[in-house]
DNA sequence: GCGAATTTGTGCGTATGTATT
DNA sequence: TAATACATACGCACAAATTCG
């Protein structure tokens, strides 16, 4: 590890930063279970041949990108992605009383193969990388909310068997945490659109009628793209909530 | 400054905070310009007595902040808030290309005194405090685009008259810079009204015609909110596009 | 093109404070 | 109370980026 630095000619990351990445791997393979404490610093330290210093500057990175807390006098703990919290985290729609907005939903129907234009440029995967598709109708306390698409970038998730039991009706962040991606972040965007005449039968409004399409695409920490989501919601008192930093 | 730790029984923000809050108030006072450079690192600390890791640590929160950024081998700057990367970061209204979306305005109105009840919730200001008002018309490449009202806690801002000149039509961010607040980050809602006669009228449609409605509060690095506007926007391909970490 | 000077970035080591158990 | 673990603070050395002669 600390052998590095000098020996090698070629620009070479910080070795906080190898530091983070070595225990980025060993979370994401399993070492730690998810809400389980990691060693302490001084511990690490030993174990990586590296100083306190150069271990607590690489924890305060995995903090700031959300796999790990740290608590002082108790220790550093692997975020459970899994976690309600953590896993609603991207979900930007209120109730009108600014609750988190909960729905149901009924699997329309679902695909996998070879990835569309719009899929290739929204998740830049190649014509040959297979993604996994799923449609949904989401319903809000009985009433039909949004019509949803979905699409996931199946061969980013390390492992996981495009057939599997698990892609039928996919938990993002169940299933990221499983094959070893960390999300990190997501860009949306907000349109308005006219209903097209299948998407306003699926939700009981006239064709025509404006909606709220929301676009969006989750990314990996290494900034790769994971899924692409497209929901055309009828919303009436709920909005969407951003927050700009 | 490093005799607070000792000496008071009281719980005090750590060194490195202390530091942070000096450092922010002299550039609120303009010590430093906008794009000026600061005292190198061994300087602040000789001046300030203390180390320069924590002049560093603070330095490192300033920057988390936006309120300088560093350069290896050159210096520290003060960001200038009034360039427009760090005036149109809260913009997130894009054109179907992608680009910011840019304006032109009309005023429409203008007006001040107390507060609305809206007004007192939006920007948690209490009934006796002033505020500014002022209502536009956005045109975008010759199109009416939205109505906006602006609503501004001009007692927030220290030294602001609120019968100043640059309240009449104010930029926020360098309104902002000029009178000691630091903008941090804002909370946008995002809906879907119809129209109301008036405001049908100023854009030049139908009323009942569904628009976009962007409410948006910036808030200050004390989490105080400085500005509401909520802007009604007759949006074609534009979108507006968030970025959630 | 090159080297010296300047400034931030990285890394190491140590001591002490503070929250938790 | 004692032990543990993270938080803060200090100081030093060298690396890397930038600027300038």
């Amino acid at each position: 590890m600390a052998v590095a630095m000098k020996s090698c000619a070629l620009a070479r990351d910080p070795l906080y930063m190898q530091v983070c990445e070595l225990l980025t791997r060993r979370i994401a393979g399993g070492t730690w279970k998810p809400n389980g404490a990691l060693p302490n610093e001084m511990e690490l330290a030993r174990e990586m041949g590296v100083s306190a210093g150069t271990v607590r500057k690489a924890l305060e990175k995995l903090e700031a990108d959300r796999l790990v807390v740290r608590r002082q006098g108790r220790g550093t703990f692997v975020v459970d992605q899994a976690a309600p919290e953590a896993a609603s985290r991207f979900d930007r729609l209120r109730r009108a009383d600014g609750v988190p907005l909960t729905w149901s939903s009924r699997l329309l129907s679902r695909s996998g193969g070879e990835p569309a234009l719009s899929e290739q440029r929204m998740l830049q995967v190649g014509p040959g990388e297979a993604v996994a598709r799923k449609q949904r109708l989401l319903s809000v306390s009985g009433r039909k909310f949004a019509v949803e698409s979905a699409c996931l970038a199946v061969e980013r998730l390390t492992g996981l068997d495009p057939d599997d039991r698990e892609v039928g009706d996919w938990n993002l962040a169940s299933l990221a945490q499983h094959h070893g991606v960390h999300l990190a972040r997501a860009y949306e965007e907000v349109r308005l659109v006219a209903a097209e005449r299948e998407t306003a039968a699926l939700l009981g409004v006239d064709a025509g009628t404006t909606l709220m399409l929301l676009d969006r695409v989750i990314m990996s920490i290494e900034q790769a793209p994971i899924e692409w989501r497209s929901a055309t919601c009828h919303v009436r008192d709920e909005y969407y909530l951003a927050e700009v930093a």
